[in-house]
DNA sequence: GACTTCCTTACGGGAATCCGTAAGCAAAAT
DNA sequence: ATTTTGCTTACGGATTCCCGTAAGGAAGTC
């Protein structure tokens, strides 16, 4: 089991109900931060004096307030830690339930479980904790499927971009020109023409704007 | 200070936090729910009974899972208990933070407080409580501008129809058709455009999709 | 090399939108 | 009674979007 743990949640009634969790798991230590930004140098730091954390429990949406954070969200975090501490454990412990993210988390930064905080989110979280203990991967059974089924709903970061900037209210051509401007290929007017169609296919979307407002809910932009 | 306290929310991290705070304030019965129809029952058992419950305090979004509910969410909880206990004092505590939600809440139920669940939320909570005992009204500062600003982006019953729709994917002439049937006006194309118009310069939008996203974000919809 | 396949790009016609102008109409003001 | 004001509605032209067709190009296959 886990000797030191991390836990980043901007709300200590959560925090709390984390730690009890783990002292039922028998874990030793375990420290507790409102913010990501305390999180990446506290687990700095404990590297540094040879102290490591040994599993980091993190929420991914934190609010902002009157200090200036350097990483904004749990995504922000978990990229950073993946990069300077990649054999870092970590659980994300989230209200989100959006496939997409879950699976962009699991592929794209290898987070080692990811649980939904609901209803049953603690006793989750203890399978989630006593799983990842044994160097397995853990994910809540309501956004199991974002992993296992080969969607063909797969997205990419091309189709993310044009999302957002379609979103940010650039037309057509416009985003043309913003395409080509920033060395995105493919970028003529033509294409994103037949790459919107494809994305208002693949979430049978009526039109633009639908399609927009179905992503956006989807939480992938 | 309140005797009888009914807390609505899904996660019990939540609960024991507020039941914690709640007996700090001495409140003697707290009782504590997962679902909002289990709430409104409850409320209503009490009250046959003649032991009301003399304040609720409710989360706004629920988890949906394999039970089928009636009330989905604490906004449809609160609607249902103001037309059948329009004295019940009753505190939102609720992650959300948009001004819009918060001055539909305060204007339309006339809920007693809003208060944001972020990391000062529990001493916000036990402020509100008490401001609340003292038939006063509690804002989180966070949120207080919502109600105290005249503010000219006043949006109304009918433009909110009109963005749903718009954002489900009909087109302006579908919308006008729709109008038509449900007995809305006005109700023309051309007046629906000319509503659009107005949101996209009221919202500072470049097109209808743009106007869909930021109206989306600030939760309007 | 010839071929298929997949993707990008160009183009054109029809539909929907954007945007200004103006007519119609009712309530309020003078 | 007339005017003003505010809103609804109709219409027309410019622009953008939508959608199908087809040309061009870079793979990989035979």
């Amino acid at each position: 089991m886990f000797k030191k743990v991390l836990i980043v949640d901007d709300h200590d009634a959560i925090s709390k109900s984390v730690q009890q969790v783990l002292t039922a798991c028998k874990v030793k230590t375990t420290d507790v931060v409102q913010y990501c930004d305390d999180a990446f140098l506290k687990v700095k730091r404990a590297a540094l004096d040879d102290v490591d954390y040994d599993l980091v429990i993190t929420d991914l949406s934190f609010k902002k307030d009157h200090r200036n954070a350097n990483f904004e969200s749990g995504e922000d975090l978990i990229a950073a830690l993946r990069r300077d501490f990649s054999q870092l454990p970590i659980i994300v412990y989230s209200m989100k339930d959006q496939l997409q993210k879950v699976r962009q988390l699991v592929n794209q930064y290898h987070v080692n479980a990811y649980v939904c905080k609901d209803r049953k989110g603690s006793i989750q979280l203890e399978e989630a904790i006593k799983t990842v203990a044994q160097k397995q991967r853990y994910l809540s059974p309501q956004v199991a499927q974002a992993v296992q089924q080969k969607n063909d709903l797969e997205i990419y970061d091309y189709d993310i971009q044009l999302l957002k900037l379609l979103s940010q209210g650039l037309s057509q051509d416009e985003i043309s020109q913003n395409f080509k401007a920033n060395g995105i290929s493919p970028n003529s007017l033509s294409t994103i023409e037949k790459k919107i169609n494809k994305l208002k296919d693949q979430f049978k979307a009526n039109n633009a704007i639908h399609l927009v407002a179905l992503v956006k809910d989807l939480g992938l932009i």
